[in-house]
DNA sequence: TTATTTTAGTACCGATTGGTACAAATTATG
DNA sequence: CATAATTTGTACCAATCGGTACTAAAATAA
């Protein structure tokens, strides 16, 4: 599918930086077929962050069968550091950064975003509560706050993989993380 | 002075949509001054990036002798907060957005950020051992792991707010930061 | 094998990008 | 006052932006 080519390449260019004909390239249509298809840019942006969502949604079911819901929620901690480790570089998550990007100059996205930030929170909220009742995480704060501050510590790594914090600042948050929900 | 316009300009847009025109009316110079007195876009970013830093550290120093050096780091996130709650949105740190923006698609900045990362780096971790010292903070891990925990979270809830985070989940993050710092 | 729908491939559009050139008007300096 | 330095205000430049139009080729359906 196109799309998903599309997907991955606003997932590591963002939506500005994603020209047109590079789109195209990355995707190996033409632009009649990109217009008939896909109606615009914007479109196709709208999308890529739906598109991302039900993929990310299903990754994190399938590896919460074989980890865990505490399992996947340290899983995300433990790719993004080796994605750092053997390229230099993070992703991160496509959701975050599209946020980032738009929020000042595209507000016409927020919304979409807003809405799947909050997907994403809830399956966050959701899997440390089954994880707590299970007694994986002995941490007895609610889920919306274990949720919100291990939200804001695994997008704070990735913010810090890329401004070039070393491997030990890294790796300290990490620890932070491991203990935050044990 | 223009720069300084420049540099919030920068603060408030990024680099790339940060169109020269744009530039320019809020600078309120014209091109030909411009390009007399900054040679070019670039070159006016990386001043901007410079400004940031020692605004930003002389204004560290400033809070540090009304509010001490724990003062300080909670001061930052207090500030982001109200900042928020009074606009519902968030500058940020230049810096860190700089960094996002530009170490894909701009590399030739990253050295110059990840300097500049370093410094910002190297005072919260010199803020927490005095803090250590004082017995303001009294949580015994080394300032590099709690300097690097501490901005994890406090960029972390930048994005958060960006992706449109509410106040109930930012503050459960915020009282993180105040419970780490104890 | 026709007929129909997709796709490929150009050529073009107006608008905007960062950057240059140069004359006119101001300002500062001697 | 006169000269030098700076700033202003346009007019341009090639390149690129997202988007449209339209024909030729290729795949699909009947």
């Amino acid at each position: 599918e196109a799309l998903e080519s599309a997907m991955h390449y606003f997932w590591e260019h963002g939506y500005d930086k994603s020209s047109l004909n590079d789109l195209l390239k990355a995707m190996n249509i033409q632009k009649s077929s990109f217009y008939q298809t896909f109606k615009n840019k914007e479109h196709i942006f709208r999308l890529s962050l739906e598109l991302y969502q039900t993929m990310t949604m299903k990754y994190l079911q399938d590896m919460r069968k074989e980890l865990g819901e505490k399992g996947v929620l340290l899983h995300l901690v433990y790719i993004t550091m080796s994605e750092f480790r053997e390229t230099g570089k993070t992703k991160g998550c496509l959701l975050m950064s599209a946020g980032s990007e738009c929020y000042v100059s595209h507000p016409h996205f927020t919304e979409l975003i807003n809405h799947e930030f909050k997907s994403f929170q809830k399956i966050f909220m959701e899997f440390i509560e089954i994880a707590q009742k299970k007694g994986d995480i002995k941490n007895g704060k609610s889920p919306l706050v274990l949720g919100s501050i291990y939200q804001s510590l695994i997008n704070g790594l990735v913010q810090m993989i890329q401004v070039g914090a070393k491997d030990k600042e890294l790796e300290a948050v990490v620890k932070h993380i491991e203990e935050l929900l044990e």
